[in-house]
DNA sequence: GAGAAATAATCTGCTGGCCAACAATCTTGC
DNA sequence: GCAAGATTGTTGGCCAGCAGATTATTTCTC
């Protein structure tokens, strides 16, 4: 495919290569936006369950109760498709939330089929800490751009989610 | 948290929603750089696995064929390094290539604990058709930006995965 | 109304990525 | 030269995401 290949090995020790192997992953990043998007993710997605690790919520429950919060009581299949987690997910996201006290599964008046996932009093005071939190938590997943880049990336992850 | 929420309930029939519960996800994308990334991430691994679906590599297999015919026999250990993919994982991709007789696993002649994975002759044509399906592939994923908008989201990648 | 089709929540099974543990082998410190 | 530690490939377990099947309920069609 390109030219002819050397057949050497690299030596187990760590004489630094001249020929690129060692760098090979920059250089597959830069032609390869795919990739370099699914390993920024999981960059960030490890950062992010770091940053969780110690705390009482999934991102799933926080991004649940921050949506209850805002829009009012929802069925599970409205915060699923609003949220982008898919319905089995959901069942046990609110799972942990009703066990926590956070949530309680009432009955939605006009169709029996739905649940009305709603607040209880107890998830304001853990939902600000959640909110609180945010702020660190983007910085410790985003700390190599800028403000306007976070911006410039939010803008073109609008555009590949087909919103605004 | 918000204004005092109605306790209102959406009813179950389709008439577009006022408050916005039924865009709520397109606020959300706005605001939260870390969730939008993983669902658009989401959205261009589904579309790379269907366009991959009837083919005979795996994306993975195809990283590690161009991987080898770019910088020569590697171990298992520096795929795994330099293309990011975790080295269990790397195990089943291999495996799966040398099935298809397309590397071999040969001994390193310095380390006998890894390694030499070798392209066969037969792995030239498979990696030149995979190659020649990249463009339309990053067409598929990547379709609702330009190519100054792919540019700018590789360069912001690079600046997560801090190469260049 | 009565039956057919659609929908909400749930469960199960499948896949893929990640982590921990393991045996074989290599490297290092003394 | 030898024991302690690190490294390579491998296996098995865990969790998220996804599809399919199921049950209860609602909506649509006649």
């Amino acid at each position: 495919m390109a030219a002819p290949q050397p057949a050497r090995l690299t030596s187990p020790s760590r004489e630094p290569e001249a020929g690129g192997r060692d760098r090979y992953f920059a250089k597959l990043a830069q032609e390869r936006p795919d990739v370099a998007l699914c390993r920024a993710t999981t960059l960030v997605t490890r950062a992010l369950d770091e940053e969780l690790a110690g705390r009482r919520l999934t991102m799933a429950q926080q991004l649940v109760l921050k949506m209850l919060s805002d829009v009012g009581p929802c069925s599970q299949q409205e915060l699923s498709e609003q949220l982008r987690i898919d319905r089995s997910v959901m069942v046990g996201c609110i799972d942990g939330l009703e066990d926590s006290g956070l949530v309680r599964r009432e009955r939605h008046p006009r169709d029996r089929r739905a649940y009305a996932v709603t607040l209880t009093p107890d998830a304001a005071p853990v939902l600000e800490e959640a909110e609180a939190g945010v702020p660190h938590l983007l910085d410790r997943a985003f700390g190599a751009l800028t403000a306007a880049e976070r911006r410039t990336l939010t803008r073109l992850m609008g555009k590949i989610l087909d919103v605004g």
